[in-house]
DNA sequence: CCGATCATGTAACGGGTTACATGATTTC
DNA sequence: GAAATCATGTAACCCGTTACATGATCGG
């Protein structure tokens, strides 16, 4: 569900075509932040069905035309009931991120393995997430230069905490695996 | 396939069915983190044809028989392997918790709400992190109490650090979306 | 001439959720 | 007598990913 509000939002602030948008999400979020085309072109053409875009083709000679998708009314008033809804907000996600993050799911089992393979998975952890902590700085600091609006930087800045958060606790857990004599 | 290795890790500690597995984590993990029937059953029996346990049908007077489930060798293979691996920990994952938390994905457009409503929606947020927060911790009591492996309270903490750091982050958040005019 | 970039799509699969379906016993 | 608990399952659906498929232009 939140690809077709992350699509519709971006209409909210222009008018755009398929390539436009996935390439303004891959550039702007540097990396593997984008959506796939074999959910963004039937996205695009079930919105276009359910009258919450309109398509106009524009035609360029020596280029493929673009499918050029403006928001319509009722897809502005779509968006607008979601983003004040609290469709998402709920407490019911609370241990969603227990569930999705796979080194959590392994660290409970972590007894079933070697204490040195343990220790080493674990060091392992903390090198990836320093380098995800020195790619999102980097995007940070690449955002502001380009002066993107602070409150953007400010999401973003969510990311890095949230990272740094992590590798404080990776190092907590490190020493609590250490300590146990198995 | 991450509840297949929960599931596995669960029978890597002692053998069980369905319905304990079901309630064991409900119970452990406090509410909504449990696995539904519409995938627990099915993959118990995709496990059992896959030869990675083994059932065996223990019939109670009085009550419905339960299918218990016994890992085998192979399953504890496939277990250990996917324990060693990196599977999962990648840092292919680091933008997930963007597209993934709605909540942030509704920040990039909070524009488009009116400020007043904006920073309503944000202090609801900040009372359900304090709530969260609130349940974690006493759940977390509840884990010492009990004298759960200090790993697992380890792990329990961390939710407990993200959820903090939320807080946290919306507190500035909250202040920078009212600094704005608009 | 090769690969990157621009531009659009489809088909198949996989994992998870919701809802439906059954039925016995125990507790209030 | 109703509701909760114990216990098992299926069917349909939704969202997302991977892989496949096409084709033109531009830069090296």
């Amino acid at each position: 569900m939140s690809v077709k509000y992350i699509i519709l939002g971006g209409l909210m602030f222009s008018c755009s075509y398929g390539y436009e948008i996935k390439s303004q999400l891959t550039q702007k979020r540097f990396g593997e932040f984008g959506i796939n085309d074999g959910q963004l072109y039937p996205t695009l053409k079930k919105l276009e069905k359910e009258g919450l875009v309109m398509k106009t083709v524009k035609h360029q000679d020596g280029a493929p035309s673009r499918h050029v998708y403006t928001i319509t009314e009722s897809g502005r008033a779509d968006f607008g009931e979601w983003l004040e809804s609290r469709e998402g907000e709920d407490r019911a996600f609370r241990y969603d991120f227990f569930r999705k993050d796979i080194f959590c799911i392994k660290s409970n089992f972590l007894r079933f393995l070697e204490k040195k393979k343990a220790i080493e998975k674990i060091q392992r952890q903390i090198e990836t997430v320093k380098n995800t902590i020195a790619d999102l700085k980097t995007a940070r600091s690449h955002m502001v230069e380009r002066k993107v609006d602070p409150l953007h930087v400010k999401i973003w800045e969510y990311g890095i905490m949230n990272y740094e958060t992590r590798l404080q606790w990776l190092g907590e857990f490190l020493q609590e695996v250490k300590k146990r004599r198995k």
